[in-house]
DNA sequence: TCAATACTTGACTAAAATACTGGGTTTATT
DNA sequence: AATAAACCCAGTATTTTAGTCAAGTATTGA
């Protein structure tokens, strides 16, 4: 999980979709001007965005972009994913060299953080932060989140056996 | 708050570091080969954690680099904000035309979401990651964290005030 | 002292990612 | 038909990343 400018430029994109396509799709280019980014950027990130179903493209005059889904079904986790490379950063990914060895433990202790993040912005959703509700929502999720998490331990012990 | 593999790099570092200082320093050349990052590269990143009093260097032969804390007072949101360019992400910082309007609305909920994110990683330490406690020590300070973190809602009032 | 060790600094560079420009084509509305 | 929009590419400037190279300076052990 990588948080870029790119992906603040995704979740800014959506955010601002979801707050003006109540009614009618949003333009490119009014997102482009409202939140000064680029159109043609914008573009290169909605056509990410379209090919993993978060938006729905509606052409001709009058047409825009509107969301696929409620903006309460759409999280950041995924938009930035949607819109990033997906980055190996394995180093050592099937490779056999890499066995009880160092390099390897300090890789999975940082697995094992990054997909904590990822989780983590896996509950906030658009609707949560249009809506303010992000302090007290994510507060009551934050119990089960604990059970869910990927267990380090249990990473290391799969390593050293 | 950004989350970059220079980032991942750092951490990964200095978990090198944490693991391995506990009675002498360690050399860079140790931390290169183990991790596989290149010496002059490290070398770059450990000038900025030295800035950040975060690491100690000893000279001369049987030199090397130590923590200058404890693993469990350093954590990750220090090591990253260290090694990474401080992005402004303001776009609109001190202007006065951005004034009620929509593109400050917008940044201001992806600075809350950013600020939870550090929030997050503020309370990930070293020790914590090296002792393989993390699921746990982050459980039982989450109650705490949803009453610190940022209040989205007082920033817009702010805002339209 | 002297030499080995190791940190320090700076200039430079290749490669990748980022952000953008500009040209189109297609589709749907009026 | 004219227009407004998505959609599609090819290219490109800028920035960041990651690294190389070279010439230092400081410290310690023998």
């Amino acid at each position: 999980m990588r948080l870029t400018t790119k992906g603040r430029y995704a979740v800014t994109a959506m955010l601002d979709l979801a707050y003006h396509s109540q009614k009618h799709p949003v333009t490119l280019t009014d997102i482009a001007t409202r939140q000064t980014i680029s159109l043609s950027y914008l573009e290169q990130l909605f056509a990410r965005l379209r090919k993993a179903g978060m938006v729905k493209g509606v052409r001709g005059p009058g047409g825009g972009y509107t969301l696929s889904r409620g903006a309460r079904e759409i999280n950041v986790a995924d938009i930035i994913e949607a819109v990033d490379e997906p980055v190996d950063s394995t180093k050592c990914g099937g490779k056999s060299n890499c066995h009880n060895d160092q390099p390897c433990i300090t890789h999975d202790l940082w697995m094992g953080l990054s997909e904590q993040i990822r989780a983590y912005l896996k509950q906030i959703t658009l609707g949560q932060l249009l809506e303010r509700e992000l302090v007290s929502e994510v507060a009551k999720r934050q119990a089960k989140l604990s059970e869910q998490v990927i267990d380090i331990q249990t990473l290391q012990e799969r390593k050293t056996a």
